[in-house]
DNA sequence: CTTGTACAAATGTCAGACATTTAATAGACT
DNA sequence: AGTCTATTAAATGTCTGACATTTGTACAAG
C-alpha cells in the first residue's frame, strides 16, 4: 500500500493524523506491514517532518503503528487497537467504510451490553433522562419519513442510545456510552433504511423508552435487545 | 502548587509524564489551576524542552490538561478526565487511593458487566482460554495460605479475571479487561483477607470456571454476580 | 560456517530561532 | 472620565538542521 491513494491533505497536523488513521481502519494496510517512512509522509503531503512525527505519535498512542528506531514503523494486528481511546473515537467518526471484522466486534458488543445498560436505565434514571431520551425519540419520529432529513435522523438515533448509558448513572458506563459515539453512528450509515424498517425500528425504541418510564428493568433489557436485532438485520448480518 | 514536592525524575519521557499525571490524579493541583510553564518543568527537571512537550502533550491526550498558545496550561475538570484510556489505566497502577467514588463506580460497572462476560466466555472460550483460566485458578490456590505470597495472589486474582474477559473473543471487551486491570487490582487491595473469607472466594471463582468449562452461559453469569457479592463483602459495600 | 566490522537507513533527541495566540498595558481621542 | 486602539510581553506552536541511537545488511577474515 502506497500513499497515493490517499485523498490531498489541508489543514493542521490534526487532519494528517486523521486521514492516515481512517486509512488505516479502513483497512488499507494488513497486520505486520511496514508503514511509509516519515521523510517519505512529509515529501507526500508537504508537511515538516515535525507535524508527521505529532502525527504518527497519536496513531502510535492508539495502539494502531509500533515504531522501533532503526526498524521503521509497523501495522500492529487489530487486537492491539486501542478501540476505546478518545482519539480513535474521534477518527471514527465521519468514517462509513469500517473494516467488517470491526464492524461486527462492535455489534456483539453492543448486543451483550445495551441490554443490561437499559436495564440499569430503568432503576436509575431520573426526570432530566428521561426528558432527554423524550427529546431524542421525538427527534427520530419527527425526521423519520423524510430523505433529505436523514442525517438529522442518525444524530437523533445517536442521542437516544448516548442517553441511555446516560442514564444509567455510572460514570464508566456514561464513558463507553460516549466513546461508542462514533462506532453507533457508523453503524447507523451502514443500515439499510426503507420506510417499513423504520417504523420497525421506531417501535422497538419507544419500547425501550416505555419500559425505563416505567422502571421495569426487564422490560428495559427485553426491548433493547430487540432494537439491537433490528439492527442486526439492517446492517445485513442476519435475515 | 509547585514542582518542589515532587520526586526527582530519572529515565526517559515516559516516567516524566508518569510523574506529572500521578501527581495531578493524587489531587495535587485543583481543576482550573494553572500548570507550570514548559520552561519551568524542564529546568527544575533538567530535561529539554522536547521531552517536557512529549509528556505534557500524552496528559492532554488524555484529558488532563488543557492547554492553549498563549494562555498557558490549565488542570481540566474531573469530569473531563479520560477514564478509560489506556495511559490512564497504566498511570493508575500503582496507585493505591482511589476516589472512593471512583471505587464504588467501578465495582458497579463489573457487577453489571462481568456476568455478560462470563456468559459468552462460556460460549466462546476455546482450550487455550481454559488453559490461561485454570493456570490462574491454581495460582490464586497455591499462593492463598500464605501471607507473604498475598502479592502473588492478587496477581493470580488479576489474572483470572483478565482471562474471563479475553474468552469472551470479543475486542471491545477484551480492551475493557485490560483498561480495567489497575482498578481490579485497587479493589483487590482495599479487601479484607482473612483465611475463611478467602476460601470462600476460592470456591466462587471455581464455579466460574466449572460453568465456563461446561459451557453453561447461564450457571456463568451466575457464579460471577457471586463472585462479586463476595467482592462487596470484602471491600465493606454490604455486610 | 560463523563471527566481527563497517556502513546505511530509520527513528529519537536536541537546540535555537521564529510564528502565532492571548492577555495586559499604555496612550490617544472623544 | 471613558473607550477604543496600538504596542508589548508571555506563553504555546512550528520549523529547521544537526546529531544520537538503534537496527539490519553486506562483506571479509578466521
Amino acid at each position: 500500500m502506497t500513499l497515493d491513494a490517499l485523498p490531498l491533505h489541508q489543514g493542521g497536523a490534526e487532519n494528517l493524523a486523521r486521514l492516515l488513521a481512517q486509512a488505516l481502519l479502513a483497512g488499507h494496510w494488513q497486520p505486520g506491514d511496514v508503514f511509509p517512512r516519515e521523510l517519505d509522509i512529509g515529501a507526500h503531503f508537504n508537511v515538516s517532518r515535525n507535524q508527521v512525527r505529532n502525527a504518527l505519535t497519536s496513531l502510535t498512542a492508539a495502539g494502531l503503528l509500533e515504531r522501533t528506531a532503526g526498524r521503521g514503523t509497523q501495522v500492529r494486528d487489530i487486537g492491539d487497537w486501542h478501540l476505546l481511546d478518545p482519539l480513535m473515537s474521534e477518527w471514527m467518526s465521519g468514517l462509513i467504510n469500517l473494516d467488517p471484522q470491526l464492524v461486527s466486534a462492535i455489534y456483539a458488543f453492543r448486543y451483550s451490553a445495551e441490554p443490561v445498560v437499559a436495564g440499569l436505565a430503568a432503576q436509575a434514571a431520573q426526570a432530566e433522562d428521561l426528558e432527554r431520551l423524550d427529546n431524542a425519540f421525538m427527534g427520530m419520529e419527527k425526521t423519520a419519513n423524510s430523505a433529505e432529513a436523514r442525517a438529522d435522523h442518525a444524530e437523533y438515533d445517536v442521542a437516544f442510545h448516548d442517553a441511555t448509558y446516560r442514564a444509567s448513572h455510572n460514570l464508566v458506563w456514561r464513558q463507553m456510552g460516549h466513546l461508542l459515539r462514533p462506532s453507533i453512528m457508523a453503524l447507523i450509515h451502514r443500515s439499510q433504511h426503507r420506510t417499513d424498517t423504520l417504523d420497525d425500528s421506531l417501535a422497538r425504541h419507544r419500547q425501550v423508552l416505555e419500559a425505563i418510564r416505567n422502571r421495569d428493568a426487564h422490560a428495559a433489557e427485553t426491548a433493547a435487545r430487540e432494537v439491537l436485532r433490528r439492527t442486526a438485520i439492517d446492517l445485513g448480518i442476519v435475515s
